[in-house]
DNA sequence: AATAAATGATAGTAATACTATTATATTAGC
DNA sequence: GCTAATATAATAGTATTACTATCATTTATT
């Protein structure tokens, strides 16, 4: 699978940056360096003087890739849907059989990333633990709906309509497809935040992994006989 | 049931302010009002500063309640879990059934608030809608172990292990019960969140609510044969 | 009326989240 | 190899935030 990644780029909105950051080796260590640091002092206490410093570059120079810390976090979180995206449509399309393609999806987005892939400056590993952490302070905001408007969360909803298209395809009579994938991709976020830090609100940990949870819940909910 | 809310007071961990707010005019106005202005600026926006202005009070006066607006949100939120933990047992009490119990739990908890009790200086409408937008950046932080461990999100966990106790009594081979527990509790923020702002993400809407798609999500998923 | 407690007014500090300006380094085109 | 353009760095400055400290005044208690 790496091999093929070497050539392809996930495309991020480029509203999200005043410069490309993958344009320049600046940029690139922007984004490779805040991910470090956003991960070790959480979104809150991250800014950019201090990853200017870490990276030995002039605060007023990031600025110029990026308007605020708010626009590089909804950029992050787009390359990790974009991301997810790519390795959900890599993964399922060849297999034809729409509960193994709906079992395979589930255990794409659910899964905790554990390998870095390698193929760009952007650590997966990491980043996955900043959605966990961080993504919905991207969106729990008073700007939500122009930020929508203006297609910032594209690459998640995209994401979200191919996992639901997917439900319908092997449930074509359960009616709730959309939310029984937003539940999914908000819950195994929810879930992994929970093992780690509130083990007694679930039954996921180091065995037992919100994949399997998931799994079995989705797999209860469709293709019911009694779907009312 | 709103009699027998005049006799009760919604207890909340003492470590969350400096001074009780319900011992004093001031306190409840700091509550009362500070619940209006987030919901009006959200989190980030609001400030003690402006709190202090719309009550015509000093800023330093609120510091004598809350030690930072972290407090005060972990306050708020706190009070909200306990009132519906306190909803929850009295509108359960009294049923025997588990699947009526369950389901009727189910709907206490992802029913969305429209009227407010009276009971108090605190409108639970404006603050079920504090919760839905800014409940997870209260845990959403660096310092969550440290604040699990003083017992701030004590109320939210008891009302967690209600429900999952409620889910084990109904289908005892259930796998996963705390999980699905929270996975309703969070879930149910996440779908009305979707349908205000991300309608394209669920299925719910004026017609079709969170409660419906839930409740439905939890009897197909428990009480299976094949739970394996 | 005396005393304590609560609140208000004012001032001040350190940090944040930028913006503006100017200087210097790097790169690209000729 | 020189020139011009572009990128980055350095410095300074502003408004706001999130407080803390001090002292004055109001309100409640005995």
């Amino acid at each position: 699978m790496e091999e093929l990644f070497q050539g392809v780029r996930i495309r991020v909105n480029d509203k999200l940056f005043v410069k490309d950051p993958e344009s320049s080796t600046l940029g690139k260590s922007i984004v490779e360096i805040s991910i470090v640091m956003m991960g070790e002092l959480g979104f809150e206490k991250f800014n950019f003087r201090k990853l200017g410093e870490r990276i030995g570059s002039n605060e007023s120079s990031i600025y110029r890739y990026f308007e605020n810390k708010h626009k590089l976090l909804l950029y992050l979180t787009s390359w990790y849907w974009g991301w997810m995206e790519y390795q959900l449509v890599f993964a399922t399309h060849n297999i034809a059989e729409p509960k193994e393609k709906l079992s395979k999806a589930i255990y794409m987005i659910t899964r905790e990333i554990k390998e870095d892939s390698n193929f760009s400056h952007i650590n997966e590993v990491l980043l996955n633990n900043i959605v966990i952490n961080e993504y919905s302070k991207s969106y729990l905001t008073k700007e939500v709906d122009e930020e929508d408007k203006e297609g910032f969360f594209a690459s998640y909803k995209r994401l979200a309509k191919r996992l639901s298209d997917m439900i319908r395809v092997f449930d074509p009579k359960y009616k709730y497809p959309s939310s029984l994938a937003s539940t999914i991709l908000g819950g195994a976020l929810h879930q992994h935040f929970l093992k780690n830090h509130f083990s007694s609100l679930t039954e996921c940990n180091d065995k037992v992994t919100p994949t399997e949870y998931l799994t079995n819940l989705v797999f209860n909910v469709l293709n019911q006989n009694f779907n009312d």
